[in-house]
DNA sequence: TTGAAAGCGCTAACAG
DNA sequence: CTGTTAGCGCTTTCAA
């Protein structure tokens, strides 16, 4: 790290020795104040072609400080190894630059400490607003903010001291799980109960999933084994051991599942292979989250997809309008009604 | 944006009034500079009090200004719609955060233009290294960065002015061709020639890779079929279109395949899934690059994983010791030879 | 049409 | 042990 300085960087002051001029009509003509202050065309000219040939680029830290606005927009996000967060940072970034914000992202790795700790360092580089995804502890993140001067909005996961946009799990939930039953009945005559899985209790995506998937079940009126309700944690390794131990206490397993995550899916999947289990008869699986991979996996697994794009156009409407309040809004997700099904083996 | 400021942000000035005492005091107390200070123990805890009641955050701005380093790094990444790069961010940053820098990152989709205008973005910032992944011209950022008198650093891709970090795409390749011509001798007897798809013959990586795959064919004595290298581009469509293309032309298509990486593999499924064909038999696979639910779409796809920690750790050792060369470190990926293979469904 | 100068919030050398 | 002070590089009045 002893980059020591060989190359002092070029300020505004060398740009204007360079051009014959002053500090102040370069900081003029460089971020493009210039047609107020009516400097000649020339002066502008000369100026920029200089900073090219010099390859200026602007202090934005002094920049910053100086003006009264960022311009930053941070967002943390839990994790970057599946689809859903990795299209919900992209679409952030895009979203954020096309309004001549500068995204910055951390990721908090579903570490509460590690959520304040960031969140601490996006108000310290003086970020406009902070967007909280999936955060443990999102209205602690609001306090943080309310009390920097800062706007703050939760995503996927709510809070309730910001806006909050998440998917409607309920609703989804519901649907899926009725789709799955529907072709549980096909399969077996009779629509059999489903296995709950993945997740935490604790969350308000989980708890609402549940419901719809009890509603669901409900109504047709099925009964839900309450025993079948495994919400044991995200890593897939827990999918994994719940159902294992679910293997060895009962013995047979049933015979279709609602999954709550791809995370929790890589687990189910694996079990499922390494295990041999389900060996004559693959369960009917619904998965609330997609991936393109899972979703060759067979034609036994349905998928809804979050609408990643439908929720970021939500908060970056907040953003423009400037809007505080408290609301909850829910984005349906989306069924993608695939081609035929054709088992790939 | 209308975000006007109603809650006038806390600064040291602030707090030294608070404290009864001075900004100087306080900020060394909060920066951690006081014991070289021997500020009382008693003020430090005042001052440490109160900037806790407050909840005070530096301005990292005016922080930054005044000091002579940043503590910043910045990266640049093509996409987060893959395990590889995702990977690859959630390590740098946490590689980053360990030794007390803030890594700002920002995705480029590829583009040219956005690479170079987000190389700009982040030398405004004063990173004090700049990594850039999988860019289309590693030079050009090099060249911005040199300039700036900023460290540089080529990830995946190599460049030519400064240090790049990438996968054995030519040692990997050919190993893992090797082992699916293996997998082709046991399924029909004789080895047969494997198609190559997915990636861009321009680039590097690709070109490498095509190189190992020639290779480990000749050590065998198998003939490549020129026209059954693929390399046209890197979206799952491409390598739709180029598998339709050739079942158009051809009739019927290679046993085996060799596949670029699982963006394209993702294009390759869908193709066979869709099109009907292999139906009798199924291709071996081999992927250079690692997806979970990839690793089981079946026991005919063999995966490389490419070694994320190890090329971080050699991209941080370099950080760490300042060095700046213009070596290409290689990387061997990694074979996953899994557990038993048990088809799904 | 242009330049001088003040000051954003913080750090660190120096003077007590 | 503590406070005063001089900038860091930029933006923005204000005066010319």
């Amino acid at each position: 790290m002893n980059q020591k300085k060989l190359t002092k960087k070029t300020t505004i002051y060398d740009l204007a020795e360079l051009a014959g001029t002053s500090a102040s009509a370069v900081s003029a003509v460089l971020n493009g104040s210039w047609k107020k202050r009516r400097i000649s065309i020339a002066l502008a000219e000369r100026i920029n072609r200089i900073a090219d040939e010099q390859g200026y680029a602007v202090n934005m830290q002094a920049s910053l400080l100086r003006r009264d606005n960022s311009k930053i927009i941070g967002m943390i996000v839990p994790k970057y190894d599946n689809r859903y967060f990795g299209s919900i940072v992209e679409t952030f970034e895009t979203m954020a630059r096309a309004r001549g914000l500068f995204p910055i992202i951390t990721c908090t790795r579903r570490d509460p400490e590690l959520e304040i700790e960031a969140a601490r360092a996006m108000l310290s580089y003086q970020v406009e607003w902070l967007v909280a995804t999936g955060a443990t502890d999102p209205d602690h993140i609001s306090d943080m903010c309310i009390a920097a001067g800062v706007g703050s909005l939760n995503l996927d996961l709510p809070g309730t001291k910001a806006p909050s946009i998440i998917s409607d799990n309920f609703g989804g939930a519901r649907e899926l799980t009725r789709r799955i039953l529907i072709k549980s009945k096909h399969e077996h005559g009779a629509a059999q109960p489903l296995l709950f899985i993945g997740g935490r209790a604790s969350d308000h995506n989980t708890s609402e999933r549940i419901r719809g998937f009890r509603a669901a079940h409900q109504d047709i009126g099925v009964r839900v084994d309450e025993s079948h309700i495994l919400a044991s944690g995200y890593a897939p390794e827990k999918a994994e051991g719940s159902l294992a131990a679910l293997a060895t206490s009962e013995g047979h397993l049933p015979s279709g599942m609602f999954v709550n995550s791809t995370i929790s899916l890589e687990g189910v999947m694996r079990w499922i292979k390494r295990s041999g289990h389900y060996k004559e008869q693959s369960p009917l699986i619904g998965c609330f989250d997609w991936d393109p991979f899972a979703d060759l996996l067979g034609d036994k697994i349905e998928m809804v997809r979050q609408d990643v794009q439908g929720m970021l156009t939500e908060i970056f409407t907040i953003i423009d309008s400037g809007a505080s309040s408290t609301t909850v809004i829910q984005v349906p997700p989306i069924f993608v009604t695939g081609d035929q099904p054709v088992p790939v083996y």
